[in-house]
DNA sequence: TCGGCAAGCCAC
DNA sequence: AAACGTGGCTTGCCGA
């Protein structure tokens, strides 16, 4: 499966490097982003670049995206160069080298205590960054299958960074939002822009979840910007008008960064500490940095914490309902497990209450944790 | 030839 | 310079 989409990315790089070579009128490697920006920048004059930090031409995704709007044919055959580029090289053609020959499977390494926030990390191979958002990468997810008379259950958390959110700073209107199963990105922008919910245009819920993500990320006017594709000044006013429906958020904001100013740590809601030294460091860049690194933190730890606490429940969980599904991968909201065909009725709803429940009985939550759960022969399709 | 950095891009 | 959080992998490139 995987060495026939190998061949069918190559022969594809190969044609779109035969195209690039002839719109380049001169010998190229697509590969190089330096000699690709003289190409573009320095030899065809393309307006809007900007250099990187070492004087390079950028010619990330973003720019080659610009350029192509403007009717340039180059950037649009590098980007889909990339994108099978990276397929191939990355998944199709180094999954298999990963195959164990005793088990005939591919097996992951989880580090458990590697990042400051306390998620999971995966390595040789990375299977937590598996594609999913674009059809073509949907393929190589789709080579992930169950035994015969197996089934894979794809188990994640439904927003759940957000519904932390919304409980630790207690908006009363998200939390209830959550509550009532409402559309939290259309409700944002229900309540930003006065907009009806019905009949909403999907630019202004695009624009609402866009800040919402940022939120989570400890926002700035720059990264909302770069983001959206719209100037700084108008990416502050959105925020600005964010925080006058929403106060609390900003205050939560403040509150956490004050905190991890006098402590050099902030908590989790299950007490447990990430550790941010440089956040009181004079050096602006840097301070900011760590600030909105250990906004992020409580959320994202939050969430690390309930998963782990899921992960440890689960196969005694399993063990007492008399069921034989084997959990095989964490991505950060998710799990997967394999399970016998007869077995899938069963043990959805144990999966589905393990996961829900896991903050119990250290933390009842105001905040319902919807999970999400399908089983179907391939990863793709569980989820 | 090897190691490390930069750029870029995949995921949540 | 970098500029919205957390990771890992690949390629190109440069210097030892």
């Amino acid at each position: 499966m995987l060495s026939r989409l190998s061949g069918e990315f190559a022969q594809r790089a190969g044609a779109l490097e035969a195209e690039i070579q002839t719109l380049a009128g001169e010998p190229l490697n697509p590969g190089s982003p330096k000699q690709l920006g003289d190409i573009l920048f320095g030899k065809f004059g393309l307006p809007g670049g900007t250099k990187t930090k070492t004087g390079q031409w950028s010619t990330g995704a973003r720019v080659l995206d610009d350029l192509a709007e403007q009717g340039h044919a180059l950037p649009r055959k590098i980007l889909d160069w990339r994108q099978v580029s990276k397929l191939k090289s990355t998944y199709t053609d180094a999954l298999p080298s990963y195959v164990n020959a005793q088990t005939h499977r591919v097996h992951t390494s989880y580090a458990l205590a590697a990042t400051p926030t306390g998620r999971l990390s995966s390595s040789e191979p990375n299977l937590q960054n598996i594609p999913i958002r674009t059809e073509e990468g949907r393929k190589i997810r789709r080579a992930f299958i169950a035994a015969d008379g197996h089934k894979l259950v794809s188990a994640d958390y439904s927003q759940i960074e957000l519904r932390l959110l919304a409980e630790i700073a207690g908006i009363e209107a998200l939390k209830k939002a959550f509550r009532e199963g409402l559309d939290i990105h259309a409700m944002t922008a229900s309540e930003m822009f006065g907009v009806p919910v019905k009949g909403m245009p999907g630019e202004i819920r695009r624009r609402a979840k866009a800040i919402n993500f940022g939120i989570i990320y400890g926002i700035s006017a720059f990264g909302l910007a770069n983001q959206l594709g719209i100037e700084r000044e108008e990416a502050g006013a959105y925020i600005k008008k964010y925080f006058e429906r929403f106060p609390g958020i900003r205050d939560y904001m403040e509150e956490t960064k004050a905190f991890a100013k006098k402590n050099g740590y902030v908590l989790t809601l299950f007490g447990r500490k990430c550790h941010y030294p440089d956040i009181a460091n004079p050096n602006p860049t840097l301070r900011a940095f760590n600030e909105r690194a250990a906004i992020n933190a409580r959320l994202q730890g939050t969430a690390a914490d309930i998963i782990r606490r899921a992960m440890v429940r689960m196969e005694p969980a399993l063990a007492k309902a008399k069921l034989s599904a084997q959990m095989l991968l964490q991505v950060h909201d998710e799990l997967v497990f394999e399970v016998p065909d007869s077995e899938v009725e069963k043990t959805l709803p144990v999966v589905e209450k393990v996961m829900s429940q896991a903050p119990l009985p250290a933390l009842s939550l105001y905040v319902p944790l919807a999970v999400e759960a399908r089983a179907a022969q391939n990863w793709d399709d569980a989820h």
